[in-house]
DNA sequence: TGTATACCATGACGGTCCCT
DNA sequence: AGGGACCGTCATGGTATACA
């Protein structure tokens, strides 16, 4: 019924009739993978921009912010004790004199109802959703004490501690960690002492339950991240999954992107068990489930890092969470740490996935090709070779057995198995370039020209960097003729080996 | 003119229930 | 077990109106 409103409304177009087919069909093992949604990059960058954004501002007055909004709504409570001012508006403008209005000009609003705290606590779930790839369970299990910062390598790494909700058959509760950023840090510390007020609230009222055991199991709730206001119809501290719901909404609406047709594709791309969901125009809400698939989809992706890129401050981190996604995890074992099997699955099937649609597309869609496994692919095809036409099974049966892989260079692919990513690729044989890398080359060949001229004009005498220059764009010149790209043959001084 | 109230629509919050 | 539908409550804000 929901979705034939939000049909109706246009917020979502769901196709449900095969899922469960298609879901088994494309997952990698054959097993149903689970549907979360996975954000087109635009949008999980508008996102967690925005909630970094609103985190950095706000952290350092939370303080402030609880103080402010406890002093807001004891007065408010009082007057509607006294049954003051009938109207609404009245109350609430009596409540806010005296306030400190310093908040004002950050854009913290004082509601009653909490709206605004709301939308903090989704800005601050999606932080730590975003960058941890935590599950919703854990998240809410982590508390002030969960953060951590360890030393590895000379690099301090962020690491999050949360207790694993689900005990194992011995009945022993395992410890999870999780590799995160520092800003995760600040929007716990954000939602801790922010909502400060309304823990001490639910405190007092704890004095007033009788039962030992419930009284405990009260306050213990209290002390998670994630509490509702204690003066409102609530009687629970912990915010359940429906609040959480509208911080979420409440947040990603005031965000207010809007999705490009470009979102759209890569959101059907992403997303194939829900083509057509989303549209052009449209906002996409987000459930807490999404967050855990964008993180695995993104690592594998190898685009964390550019959302990382978004806030200057974290990119001593990239060093980091780049090394623990390329030593698939090693990183962890060095924390001792046991990192959530699930998630390794997801982001193993993630790597499986990106490497099929790669080769896909090579075989199948790419229109030129350049390298020298670029060629050869060109010409199995010009040949009518039919076993170059694999389908999308077939190539991930072959993926799965270790017959294909792909690593991706900032030059192009290499499809050598064993490839160490440390070779220059001029010259190597598993190489190949498509048109959109092709085209990320324009720029690359413009910096290298402007060096090796530099260098030339400078006089330092290094043939053997200036040669590799040389001919680092010489093969970029190769790529592009190969590809039909227009440009200026570059007459540098030959070089003769 | 400033302040308070009435009425109304909207929609947020946070709970329970129900379905898969 | 988790997600969504549904529900009761009530803040919010627009407009109209009454009063000092």
């Amino acid at each position: 019924m929901f979705a034939s409103h939000a049909q109706r409304k246009g917020v979502i177009r769901r196709n449900i009739d095969n899922y469960e087919k298609l879901s088994i069909y494309l997952s990698p093992n054959g097993e149903a993978v689970s549907q979360a949604v996975c954000l087109p990059e635009k949008i999980a960058a508008a996102y967690f921009s925005e909630a970094l954004g609103f985190i950095e501002k706000l952290h350092p007055y939370r303080h402030q912010i609880s103080e402010s909004y406890e002093e807001f709504s004891t007065k408010y409570t009082k007057i509607i004790e006294e049954k003051r001012y009938s109207c609404a508006r009245i109350r609430r403008k009596y409540a806010l004199k005296g306030i400190k209005y310093e908040l004002d000009s950050l854009g913290v609003s004082f509601d009653y109802r909490g709206a605004w705290l709301s939308k903090l606590r989704g800005a601050c779930y999606i932080v730590i959703a975003a960058f941890t790839g935590c599950r919703d369970g854990e998240i809410k299990s982590f508390n002030i004490d969960s953060y951590k910062e360890k030393k590895y390598a000379g690099i301090k790494v962020s690491v999050l501690h949360g207790n694993h909700t689900k005990p194992n058959v011995g009945g022993v509760s395992r410890e999870t960690s999780w590799v995160t950023i520092p800003s995760v840090k600040k929007a716990i510390e954000l939602l801790w002492d922010a909502f400060r007020f309304a823990r001490e609230g639910w405190r007092s009222q704890a004095a007033d339950i009788e039962h030992f055991d419930e009284r405990h199991k009260f306050l213990r709730d209290i002390d998670s991240l994630f509490v509702t206001l204690p003066y409102l119809t609530g009687y629970q501290p912990r915010a359940g999954k429906q609040s959480l719901a509208h911080s979420l909404r409440t947040f990603v609406r005031s965000v207010d992107y809007r999705a490009t047709r470009e979102d759209v594709n890569e959101f059907d791309l992403l997303n194939p068990t829900r083509e057509g969901d989303l549209k052009v125009g449209e906002i996409l809400e987000v459930h807490p489930h999404c967050f855990r698939r964008t993180f695995a989809v993104y690592l594998v992706r190898n685009k964390l890092a550019s959302l990382l890129d978004i806030k200057y401050q974290f990119k001593h981190m990239n060093i980091a969470m780049t090394s623990w996604y390329a030593s698939q995890a090693n990183l962890a074992s060095h924390f001792d740490m046991m990192i959530d099997s699930d998630l390794q699955d997801e982001i193993a099937g993630e790597n499986k996935n990106y490497t099929a649609d790669i080769f896909y597309y090579l075989y199948n869609d790419a229109e030129t090709l350049a390298g020298p496994e670029g060629r050869r692919i060109k010409n199995l095809r010009a040949e009518g070779d039919f076993t170059v036409y694999l389908s999308k099974e077939e190539i991930l049966k072959q993926v799965e057995e270790g017959r294909l892989s792909i690593t991706e260079h900032p030059g192009g692919y290499c499809t050598n198995p064993n490839c160490d990513r440390i070779c220059d690729m001029s010259v190597c044989q598993y190489k190949v370039v498509t048109l959109k890398k092709a085209r990320s080359l324009i720029p690359t060949r413009e910096k290298l020209m402007a060096k090796y001229n530099a260098m030339l004009a400078s006089g330092i005498d290094m043939p053997n960097v200036i040669s590799k220059i040389y001919f680092e764009i010489r093969s970029i010149e190769k790529v592009f003729s190969e590809h039909n790209i227009d440009f200026d043959i570059f007459n540098g001084q030959d070089f003769h080996i």
